[in-house]
DNA sequence: ATGCCTATTATTAATAGA
């Protein structure tokens, strides 16, 4: 079972993009963000051609999340999240797909900091904490998937010292993904590569992605009931290097389709 | 310290992204 996160920047601009990378790429679960399309402009049509069910909640020229799953449609749980500082922006929604509970987030940026924004960021995760909690009680398999706009460390920041005042990783923003991961929760990609230097964006300035200046910001998180099926995680860098591409990569983990021998 | 580039929306400029 292959599970896969991707910030699509645009899901009508980068349409055909997406349904390239779903043919080559064959994920069985999606979770797309910043769909940018209001809920009725949802590409369904496409999406449904290619083999994928899905359910999105859209916003108008912002934000958007979406959960896809192929040759299945996902059951919805909850669309928007519990608590959430801003009920406008479409920021979370989550599905059941083959026995596992999929949330499909997509975090404030907080830029610029300090200020308003990244007091909405603040808030916003603090939200995401407590309600990421209450879906580790029920001991159930379950995985975050999404655009969390935190470098966890610096090994995920091609050059720490120029971002150490940005919302993406200040010590408030990393404080808080640690007390997310501390509750339990496996970091799909670091667990299976602890030292490599693996990003998941690049900027669009600067030649970022030709001089590999890039950041892992997106991640996937996975519950305890579903960690020891982990099998592979990676980043499809290839799909970056494309035109008309998204500033972020596709990234993704394969799980065993048994649970683990203990 | 800032712009760089790219998207959407609404009208060629503003806003957001990270």
């Amino acid at each position: 079972m292959k599970i896969a996160t991707y910030n699509v920047n645009g899901v009508n601009g980068r349409l055909p993009l997406l349904l390239e990378w779903l043919a080559e790429s064959q994920p069985d679960v999606v979770c797309l963000q910043e769909l940018k399309a209001p809920q009725e402009k949802f590409p369904e049509a496409a999406i449904s051609d290619a083999g994928y069910g899905a359910i999105w909640h859209g916003q108008k020229s912002w934000n958007g999340v979406a959960i896809l799953a192929r040759g299945d449609t996902p059951t919805e749980t909850q669309r928007g999240l519990p608590g959430e500082p801003d009920s406008a922006q479409s920021r979370y929604i989550e599905a059941s797909v083959r026995g596992v509970l999929i949330g499909c987030l997509y975090l404030p940026n907080g830029n610029p900091a300090p200020g308003p924004r990244f007091d909405y960021k603040l808030a916003w995760f603090d939200a995401f904490v407590r309600y990421a909690a209450s879906l580790l009680d029920r001991k159930i398999p379950v995985i975050l998937a999404g655009d969390f706009n935190v470098m966890p460390t610096e090994l995920d920041v091609y050059k720490p010292e120029r971002w150490v005042d940005d919302a993406l990783f200040r010590p408030e923003v990393r404080d808080a993904f640690h007390r997310l991961v501390a509750q339990g929760w496996t970091d799909a990609l670091r667990s299976l590569h602890q030292s490599e230097t693996i990003y998941t964006f690049w900027d669009y300035f600067r030649n970022a992605f030709a001089r590999n200046a890039g950041l892992r910001i997106d991640h996937l998180l996975l519950s305890p009931a579903i960690a020891p099926r982990l099998l592979a995680a990676d980043v499809d860098r290839d799909v970056r290097a494309k035109e008309k591409t998204s500033d972020h990569a596709p990234t993704w983990i394969t799980l065993s389709q048994e649970e683990a021998a203990a």
